[in-house]
DNA sequence: CCAATAAAAGACAAGAAGGTCTTTTATTCA
DNA sequence: TGAATAAAAGACCTTCTTGTCTTTTATTGG
């Protein structure tokens, strides 16, 4: 994967409280159902949702009746932002064989051969949204659980 | 990097080898001189080399006036072969958000996304080779080494 | 207003990746 | 032929990622 677990756990969580929410209007989930459902271990996952959370990408409510939601301007966030979140940027900036001199001035044997993969990467997160996903998955052309 | 530091540790010591054997003819490479020459923790790099030597990929000789060495045939292999032996296909494989049960039947909502993206991926893996970034090398277009 | 609920937070443990050090084996050439 | 050389092999350590368990804090509805 090009992706860390934990950032797929991320993604995977943030798809299911975003379907969650054009469901039934403003309906939290909890925890547990998520872990549950996605087949997440529940504490690790609780740590995630936290970090989500704390930068934004996702919204919480404790006590009672709480649990996890998202805004509609949480919904319109891209891959990337989960990403960069996550795993950090190395993957869009670091050179590929860890060249700490590698540069456009000083590219590196596989500098111009993974230039053009990532920035189809580059544009592909920027341009999927949580929204456009979970469409996705409402109107049945991908799935996210068995 | 979409490689490991260890697959990245390989691949720069592949072709500092290769450059080595278009500069002299049957000219052999110490494990010392390629760990000092691109910074890399020499018996960290002394198991990688075992690997690579073990899988086909380099050749090597032991005893006075031994060391690494590639013979035309490993010159011509892509990185390809490199990644799959180090890091394994689960990047060109594996569903980017580590779903099980994805598949093109029944995709995951980044599937569609990745599709292309993994094919660029594996067209550039195949299509370059040791030999092709050597000859890049020793053209100065691009740089190994500061 | 308090008991139940659910997220937040923190300590800790297992596993994998990355890295170090020492011993063994094979080779060469003086 | 044996001393020097260099890769192979193995034991061990460190760090990072992933995963578990317990305690704390905030909220709400009866």
């Amino acid at each position: 994967m090009f992706l860390s677990k934990t950032c797929a756990y991320a993604v995977r969580s943030l798809l299911l409280v975003g379907q969650h929410r054009l469901e039934e209007e403003n309906g939290k989930i909890g925890l547990r159902t998520i872990s549950e459902r996605l087949e997440i271990p529940t504490h690790f996952l609780g740590k995630i949702l936290q970090t989500l959370t704390k930068h934004g990408l996702l919204s919480s409510a404790k006590g009672v009746s709480g649990g996890f939601y998202m805004t509609d301007e949480q919904l319109r966030n891209p891959l990337m932002t989960v990403v960069k979140l996550i795993d950090g940027s190395d993957v869009f900036e670091k050179c590929g064989i860890g060249l700490a001199t590698c540069s456009e001035q000083r590219p590196c044997p596989v500098h111009y051969a993974f230039k053009p993969l990532r920035e189809k990467m580059l544009k592909t997160f920027e341009s999927e949204t949580i929204e456009s996903m979970v469409k996705s998955l409402n109107s049945g052309d991908t799935f996210l659980v068995v």
